[in-house]
DNA sequence: TTTATATATACTCAATTTGAGTATAATGGA
DNA sequence: TCCATTATACTCAAATTGAGTATATATAAA
């Protein structure tokens, strides 16, 4: 085992809601002191709610998370699932105050919108403010044809040998769906580290500060102006993280009936299909959807009406518990709609 | 952070490879010792691979791996992919001894089969010698209906309560597919986990004398005879580790093409067919499967003609690189055949 | 040489699922 | 009343899937 001086582990987690039309996620702002304590401040960076493993104190992980959720926020988790380990060196500036690394443990948690209590500097963020190239709801964001495609294209034909050039003009095609290439969209944690290996978000400048390794980044970085367009910038390595619970989301849905923890148990079609396009990034057909999931018997009528402010009532439906015993991967697949 | 003192990582791989027609794990005979070095003896238990995560060393978790992974096996290791973290009190006789806590990050590796060279204690093992029940490809093991199942609803029938009763009994279902519900064989993980809360595995009874809250693994394991049928145990945490493995590689194989890490660059469809099979537990339709991954373009001819011992030679095949440019997710599909 | 056995590969065909619509229904407001 | 708006039903062709049958090409045995 490692020495055991060197390391420190640290809970991650992505508290993931919908509302609004919207994937948000619970921020707050907090600076991480060398010493391992945290201290909020105004101006501290914004960041994920974090904080320590402590073993005496729980049995597993998941229930270590659970707890300082619950004491920082108020909030009792439901829906919980681990997204990755990273502890990758120089994403942390605690590691030269202290000399000491940070394992980083990610957590995704799905749960209703709720006032956050216990702690003021927490808010809900638009998930694309922090990845506004994963939004394609309203077409393709011309973000990726006027800025970072080029930027990628131009960081591969920068590499040295031709086969590395080639290598890499592969690479950004096949993630950010250049050519012929289809857009996919679970592949949100690959395009933000290629962005980051490349050198176009706010993280990798203030890495290769910390001694990264990373020629392309400190190259590149040069022109900050690009990172006013390529998102919002999280502390440490928690926009990673929120890339991974993102495109985890985008990926469980379709064999998981996970979307149901992000609704109130009563939703019309309507409701959920704005969530699930919400996460997605991408809409879908209405009566295409509608038919998926009533005939996969993935929801069943509640007999309430809606009463909306315009348009004819809708129907209320919750989720069919008992599609669990029937079908081995119940989720609602993503029948997308062309968007002229 | 946590106290520096009480936590130690340790990574551990799953090196996975498909000869003759079964899964194979690498697996070592290695006693961990409480002072956080390794020892090898031959009475040890079967453990996988692994080996400390070392900051000064090691820019990134996975470069740790595949150091010490060379170093030790002399294996150079291609692909390879994170699974999860565990840090469960009581699954590591070395929190005794040292008290401090284990934190153990598991990896899969996919490669060839290779003779380890630089480790004389390792081994190549079948997989389903772990993990008996998750092999399907003969009809439905025996050991669900004689076995498994009758102790798994007896568990559930002891709750206290009644709630508790019908949730547990409403579980075993749908992980074991009982009843109407369906075999999934992605629910590797899900399985081990519930056969170990119930006290059916061994470890389940090893873990309790450690100090495991688990009243049912105390009560039931004193039926010992049960261990024979459910599998060979493993060190610590591993068995549990080699079922995510499992689990995460049955449902990959489905949506990218991590099969050909498996294979010779040259393959006919029907060693690609056979290596699905042994992974997924279950057999397929040879002409449904041969029409999916030709018509998809999975693969390209080769040219080459397979001159087998009995039979019409087959065509071979190389994977073709360029269909991850052209299908968001291309994977090897599952058209199950039916068992008579 | 013929026959049996084993394997590979091509092709069929009905059932189901999917993609992309059109058609119709039920609201509230101008 | 008509209209904008949303919900819901239905259509229809294309593509995919499930479960075969048919045929081809090899070796081994009779």
């Amino acid at each position: 085992m490692c020495a055991a001086s060197d390391i420190n582990i640290g809970l991650n987690a992505v508290i993931m809601a919908v509302t609004k039309g919207a994937p948000r996620v619970l921020t707050v702002r907090r600076a991480a002191l060398s010493n391992g304590q945290t201290e909020s401040f105004q101006d501290s960076p914004t960041a994920l709610p974090f904080g320590p493993f402590e073993p005496e104190r729980h049995r597993t992980l998941e229930l270590g998370l659970r707890g300082w959720v619950e004491e920082q926020t108020g909030m009792a988790l439901g829906y919980v699932e681990q997204l990755y380990t990273f502890a990758d060196r120089n994403r942390d500036p605690r590691e030269l105050a202290g000399g000491s690394r940070v394992v980083s443990i990610g957590y995704l948690a799905l749960v209703r919108e709720a006032v956050p209590h216990g702690a003021d500097d927490a808010e809900w963020a638009n998930c694309y403010q922090f990845l506004p190239w994963e939004d394609w709801r309203s077409g393709r964001p011309s973000l990726l044809d006027d800025i970072i495609c080029p930027a990628l294209l131009t960081w591969a034909d920068n590499a040295n040998d031709q086969s590395e050039r080639d290598r890499r003009t592969n690479r950004v095609s096949i993630t950010f769906g250049i050519g012929d290439a289809p857009w996919d969209v679970e592949r949100v944690l690959e395009r933000y580290e290629l962005l980051y290996e490349a050198g176009l978000v706010q993280e990798a400048a203030r890495d290769s500060q910390l001694g990264g390794v990373n020629e392309d980044a400190r190259a590149q970085a040069m022109d900050a102006t690009i990172f006013s367009h390529t998102g919002h910038s999280f502390a440490l390595d928690h926009r990673r993280i929120l890339a991974t619970a993102l495109g985890r989301v985008r990926g469980k849905i379709k064999y998981r009936p996970v979307v149901f923890e992000l609704l109130a148990p009563s939703f019309t079609l309507l409701n959920l299909q704005v969530v699930v396009e919400a996460l997605s990034g991408v809409v879908l057909h209405k009566q295409n959807f509608r038919r998926l999931v009533t005939n996969n018997r993935l929801v069943e009528p509640t007999g309430k009406i809606d009463s909306p402010a315009r348009g004819r009532p809708a129907a209320h439906f919750r989720f069919r518990h008992e599609v669990l015993r029937e079908r081995p991967q119940p989720g609602v697949g993503l029948p997308a709609r062309q968007i002229g």
